[in-house]
DNA sequence: TGGGTTATGTTATGATATAACGATAAATAT
DNA sequence: ATATTTATCGTTATATCATAACATAACCCA
């Protein structure tokens, strides 16, 4: 079978970076939120890359584009976009990656690869369903959950 | 059915601590490492608790203790406790746990209570095949993984 | 246009983590 | 036993990640 397009596999990545600042203006304004410049520029600099960025990344580039150079404008901003499910925190990395699916499937499962930082998230129901049987059976009720995989993407296994 | 004891419900808990301690000492007898006083004492600390401490919490009580103050001290026993395997790392937390069975399981799942703090690391052969089936299906390979959930155990869910 | 609300810039500080180096203790090899 | 090597520990310094608090500016809606 074909490979999905994935941040593991070449694309026209133009289109996830398009479509994804598209998705995140059609999501606030049905929530009558704002997408703020320094927001647009947060998200825009996330959807740049199919990996995560460190909150001082991002402050950098903010910078660079003419906005505030204190750590509060960039966490401020990466906040909104994780509260609004449009960015993730992957916790690994003390990071921060655009949401590729912000629309559905919220609760992310991330494949992180060391070989060449590439993140990929994917879609994992089941996963997701596991963790809350076992959760159940221990009474616990489950509100927020992190789900991240280390190891190498197909490309750097390959290499290896 | 009765609910299993675990950090979730009331225990004898100088057994987990005991057990602990000395689990601990034959796996790394066998291994031909060292268990030497301020492992020991992280661990111990680490033990006395259901839940995941802090690295500068560690650092204090092994202060308190009598060994040194500054941060590697306690960065260097929580690192090599949680290579070995008797400790882990909790990402969401930024914080630390001893393992509550460090011979098997050797992947965690872990529950984490946001209304009094436990937190119970609970078995999960089923998530994590999960994940594997989701990482193989985008032709990743899985080396290490964080699986946590955080929401409210039995007694806060209860409360609230 | 006034007045509440939301968002941004800025200063300062807190919390988490590691690099580097010298001193000490333990294991190993003569 | 003593020398050599290796692992561990204490300490200083610094890097990295994150938030509190407050002043200013933009937005929104009477
Ligand atoms: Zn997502
Ligand atoms: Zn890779
Ligand atoms: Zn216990
Ligand atoms: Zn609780």
């Amino acid at each position: 079978m074909t490979p999905k397009p994935d941040a593991f596999h070449s694309h026209d990545h133009r289109h996830c970076s398009d479509q994804g600042l598209q998705r995140a203006e059609e999501i606030l304004q049905s929530r009558k939120l704002r997408l703020t410049p320094v927001r647009r520029q947060a998200l825009q600099i996330l959807l740049a890359e199919h990996r995560a960025l460190g909150a001082y990344e991002v402050l950098e580039r903010l910078a660079a584009a003419g906005f505030g150079n204190q750590p509060p404008v960039a966490y401020r901003a990466l906040e909104f976009l994780v509260e609004q499910g449009l960015a993730h925190k992957v916790r690994r990395l003390n990071a921060f990656a655009a949401c590729m699916h912000p629309e559905t499937d919220h609760a992310p499962v991330f494949l992180i690869c060391r070989g060449c930082n590439a993140l990929a998230e994917t879609p994992a129901e089941q996963v997701r369903a596991a963790l809350n049987a076992a959760a159940h059976a221990a009474g616990f009720t489950v509100e927020r959950t992190s789900i991240e995989a280390l190891g190498l993407c197909p490309a750097c296994e390959a290499a290896a």
